[in-house]
DNA sequence: TTGAAAGCGCTAACAT
DNA sequence: ATGTTAGCGCTTTCAA
């Protein structure tokens, strides 16, 4: 900055007022700044701009990781930010330790009260904001606090799964759970309970069981419950990558999906359209939540009075992973059936 | 900081000392530090470290907005940095406005020499690199210049995507290219026309159209090509989105992809499977480019004496946007086409 | 082993 | 209308 300011002849602080467009300026000398700027290809270091400030025009986007479920949300703020002014800055503080803690706290004190002027922090499992700082939670953990914000209704998702799978006949219906501190995985697992009752159909609770959310721990579950004597027909799974590593498994096992198992997923990550099959799902619009999020903070910031809870629909997604129920012989080649019954 | 010092009994100095390891403190004062520091949950602010010390352990990911590209490039990074002791922060430097030039110098100069050790900038058009601060481009839209970079064989990638259309037995194959200042392009109608000529199918050179690597402008260029009186049978988009754009105009057309048109696209982004018919295409191995273009930024940071040019393989990805060329007659039903001639 | 103090690039209050 | 100057939170000599 003190390039330009020699190179126009004038001091810091006017360069710094030209930049800001502080009034007190006369009309040549911002010309002749900027002109200086424009050559010198100079721009405000962002770190040493929020240090003095406070305010960068700058919004955090706070993950543990870039994975497929934040990355998307990422498309539908990035795309909401078009045209705001605001700039995105999207931080991922996970150290790899997956099951590291903390890591949104500890994200939300590096980069707050400097750097950016709002957050917007992804699946959260505690965050204690700070007092005149804005944090928007998506899909928070421990399912809303006193915080500002926007998930999918997975109760309601988790409905729609568990009829879709009733409807096609099946009743021994296994559901694969996220971890039982996690609100989501709560709800869905409730709303999974809730279609079975309304159904009459009983839950058979050798076949719930948690797994964790992720591939790998969700690939011991999916084992343990396709071993079982008297295996599920169709399997519920937590998420979309619960619901791929139990096609996986069952694959190992000889097990065909939808053939032999059917199994439904949730999320709708673009990654569930490309296994094999196509994974029948519960889309939650993860876009969307992104740009409600991120236009939530922006009206928060700006002190627009609104309603703060944001609760997006979710929607069946029809793929190829599941398939009516069908009692085993029917699914011999025909010459080897026994003679029909009628059924 | 200074509310650590205070609890702790001990200077500024002495905090910094034990939160950066250095020599000199005694055990017991690290560890009472240690201890306060946990209790407070006090972070160093990114903010102002990075302006006194120009080490951050944060490498940086620029882009000029988060589509489906670079949340790839992303997912690919975020997977080679855990453990590293490296964090990630990808910062959109695009106002919205897609055209703006420059966005990669601007978000440069904003961001290095402060906060972040290191970058990874995605499909730069120019980038004069400071010394002393290390940057490793992804498909740079002007090949490789001095800089580290990260590619796809984009030549091979298009020969392949051609030969499958010619070996579907199409010889009117249109080309949809991107904008010709850049190198990817480019280097895709290059590999376009060698194919052909390799086939000895001379290329119709209205057929060869610019859609400049974007729905809205690669639509009106599938339009144009379309509408001709001698239409082609199969189009090779310059890009995957560009691809979609010529489906979503065939389809409004009356024209069924892949019965009417072939279309084949280049990228392989999740996206390309979402659409209907599910796009054929040329993969670039975008997860992995992410992770070979951190791994070598992490390099160069670190001195590593390496190859600073790596370029992968593409791939032909075959889904359901091409079939083999039948006249048109034999794509009427059997009833009213023509007595066969047995060609 | 510890602390005092200078200064990183910038902004804002205050002087001129 | 412009310039001077005091920090923002931190790291790093250098002195104690």
């Amino acid at each position: 900055m003190s390039d330009v300011a020699r190179a126009a002849g004038v001091s810091l602080a006017t360069v710094s007022k030209v930049i800001n467009g502080r009034y007190g300026v006369a009309q040549a000398t911002v010309e002749r700044v900027q002109q200086v700027i424009q050559e010198l290809g100079y721009e405000v270091s962002l770190g040493a701009q929020s240090l003095r400030s406070h305010r960068t025009n700058v919004l955090g986007i706070l993950v543990a990781e870039f994975e497929p479920f934040s990355t998307e949300l990422l498309k539908g703020a990035s795309r909401e930010v078009a045209g705001t002014g605001y700039q995105l800055l999207a931080y991922s503080g996970g150290d790899g330790d997956v099951a590291a803690i903390g890591w949104e706290r500890r994200s939300l004190a590096r980069l707050s009260g400097s750097l950016i002027d709002g957050a917007v922090i992804v699946t959260p499992t505690v965050v204690e904001t700070k007092q005149g700082f804005h944090v928007v939670a998506v899909d928070p953990h421990t399912g809303p606090s006193g915080l500002p914000t926007v998930d999918s209704d997975n109760f309601a998702g988790a409905v729609l799964a568990t009829n879709y799978l009733l409807s096609l006949g099946h009743r021994r219906i296994g559901h694969i759970s996220g971890r039982p501190d996690l609100e989501s995985a709560r709800l869905r697992e409730a709303g999974f309970r809730k279609a079975m009752a309304d159904a009459d159909v009983p839950v058979d609770e050798s076949l719930v069981r948690v797994g964790g959310f992720r591939i790998e721990s969700a690939a011991g579950t999916a084992a343990e419950l396709l071993t079982l004597a008297d295996r599920p027909t169709a399997v519920f799974a937590g998420n979309d990558l619960s619901a791929i590593s139990t096609i996986d498994v069952a694959r190992n096992m000889g097990i065909t999906v939808p053939d032999d198992l059917s199994v439904i997923g949730f999320d709708n990550v673009p990654e569930s359209a490309l296994v094999n099959p196509p994974l029948t799902t519960i889309m939650q619009p993860l876009q969307r939540m992104g740009a409600e999020a991120l236009r939530l903070l922006i009206d928060l910031i700006g002190g627009v009075d609104r309603d703060t809870h944001i609760r997006l629909p979710t929607e069946l997604v029809v793929r190829a992973s599941c398939r009516p129920y069908a009692p085993a012989w029917r699914r011999l080649p025909l010459s080897t059936r026994p003679a029909s019954t009628g059924d």
